[in-house]
DNA sequence: CTGTTAGCGCTTTCAT
DNA sequence: ATGAAAGCGCTAACAG
């Protein structure tokens, strides 16, 4: 261990000043009306000893700790959203200010403990992050700070920063008919019409609208609509063998990527070349989209840039609900034109 | 905004005792002479009016925050470790202490800055994880707290919790060796003599070292070794088609599974099936190997629990460096006997 | 222009 | 068995 700390009451006396002195001239508030020379010695005497402000002091005086909370359901422990995560914190960094992470696994009382495990520590602001969107459940406690819900919504809290899935489902219905298709376009992934209420989420229907709206635009039905629950590498796999049974695209509309390495799979399996056989645009730009052989075009989920959103809102006084677009990334999926 | 938060001041007076008796028994001090009237009213009291702690009045008193912090290269911003956080995180919420991530993309500002941020704020105790095992850079501040390395190593702070990766390669032949195959292995990944000193760190030189004695004492030789220095599915890919110009290997041991997603895709463009014709093990258990079909057999990086054990360690006193072992998860890429 | 003083909310001697 | 008072390190009124 080492010796104590260095206090500000250190600074001042050995800068020969009182302490109220060495705290304006450090926190460089703008109303000061200290000699320049007095600002040199504290200046020297800080950095000689080495000080470093205790922030813990300072929050119970000024109630700012420059500290957020980032409580999500499962962003930092899963791969999918972690882009939110590095968003939040190099835009906290840049502010100076540091990010709690607490997970909750979307469990009420854990998400009570998390928010008010914050609170006690006197952070400055809460976002609430979850992994896919949706309405996310925020505990009944009296919350006294800026909160923004990011890749999420509550009745509670109005501002939520969320990816455009709206345009980015009509980006994708473009890539497609720019690059010459405009028939034997097959869906991977739609939701059954029996389902058509519960969307795994708002933001996913709003994809899917998006989708659908820009097929009728173009003029474009699909060949085939492939409906499954769970977007997993096994379903998108099982659904295009299913499909190849009794058809023959040309292209597959994918609702993400995980169905779309499923479809590879199956395509590489009955000797189906992409693009020349068949065109592939799918949604997420996961890291599996790069692996792929060709790489995967999609439309990708803009996690970092949303994250970095949410801190800036947090932390520029909140404002109004964002929704970020979501980049194309072109790879070998589709063919040139 | 809400109203003022409620102190202890506040509960004491409803209870009509002195601070110090609300004090003592709101924090459970074994040695409490206090009435069990006392006890009954305080606690009332403070369930009447929500009472929380201010953990930074707390801190800036006892020196404690019930904060740790978790400084990393890229950990919480990337997938190929989020066990690493996941693990802290799981442990620290146990402990009831929270958790501030910081990354430095491995660069010494930043680094330097974050080490800053951390103590200021009084943490309890520092965890420097790092995304791909090695020597780690640990800014040269005087550091007062517990600190403990996860998944790398420091001269400063010998205590560190690394896998297990000298069992886990010999874990790895010894896979192949009870699939009944000890001859026709190709090595996928191997970095090549020139560069043998450098090994991309120290624990991957290990898993080779595992390996490699392992294949001697199972009186077993590689039918060959391929080279590479980045571990991505593209390097796995052309390998392989180079290995498949001249050799029909039984079985591939790849260095991870990257190399090894690469692999089946050239053994799939080949048309030879996994695990009749190839087998092939590997290592890290990335969600990947979930992905393929079929399933990729694979040496597990145990990092939720090296997370865990890294803020088990840090809150119980340090102690002595740990090797935590790796699992081996069965799936479909190795013949069954 | 600078210093004195009074807390922020809590824990902890030390008296009673 | 209980309470008064001091003080952790800092900032903000208010005097000088």
């Amino acid at each position: 261990m080492q010796k104590k700390r260095v206090t500000l009451a250190d600074v001042a006396r050995l800068a020969g000043l009182s302490t109220t002195a060495a705290s304006m001239i450090l926190t460089g508030r703008p109303d000061t009306r200290l000699s320049a020379d007095a600002h040199a010695k504290v200046h020297a005497a800080a950095a000689s000893l080495g000080y470093r402000p205790n922030v813990a002091a300072r929050a119970l005086r000024t109630d700012k700790s420059r500290s957020i909370a980032f409580i999500s359901d499962y962003v930092a422990t899963t791969r999918f959203a972690s882009g939110l995560i590095r968003g939040a914190l190099a835009a906290a960094e840049e502010a100076k200010h540091v990010m709690l992470v607490l997970e909750t696994g979307g469990e009420p009382a854990r998400e009570t403990q998390a928010v008010e495990a914050a609170l006690d520590r006197q952070v400055d602001g809460l976002i609430f992050a979850a992994m896919r969107a949706r309405e996310v459940f925020v505990p009944d406690l009296p919350i006294n700070v800026p909160t923004i819900m990011l890749n999420g919504t509550s009745a509670r809290f109005p501002v939520s920063v969320l990816p455009d899935e709206y345009r980015g489902g009509r980006r994708a219905v473009e890539l497609l008919r720019d690059a010459g298709i405009t028939e034997g376009v097959a869906l991977l992934g739609h939701n059954a019409d029996s389902e058509a209420g519960l969307f795994r989420s708002e933001t996913i229907a709003r994809r899917f609208a998006g989708i659908r709206d820009a097929m009728i635009a173009n003029g474009m039905r699909f060949v085939a609509e492939l409906s499954c629950w769970n977007w997993e590498p096994a379903h998108g796999y099982d659904l295009t063998r299913k499909l190849l049974r009794t058809k023959r695209p040309k292209a597959l509309l994918c609702l993400n990527d995980r169905l779309a390495f499923g479809a590879y799979q199956a395509l590489g399996e009955a000797g189906i070349t992409v693009p020349e056989d068949i065109a592939l645009v799918s949604f997420d730009n996961d890291e599996l989209a790069s692996y792929l052989r060709p790489g995967l075009t999609t439309i990708g989920l803009p996690h970092e840039e949303m994250g970095r959103k949410a801190v800036e809102l947090m932390l520029g006084g909140i404002g109004a609900a964002q929704l970020v677009e979501m980049p194309v990334i072109e790879r070998g999926s589709l063919p040139r034109r």
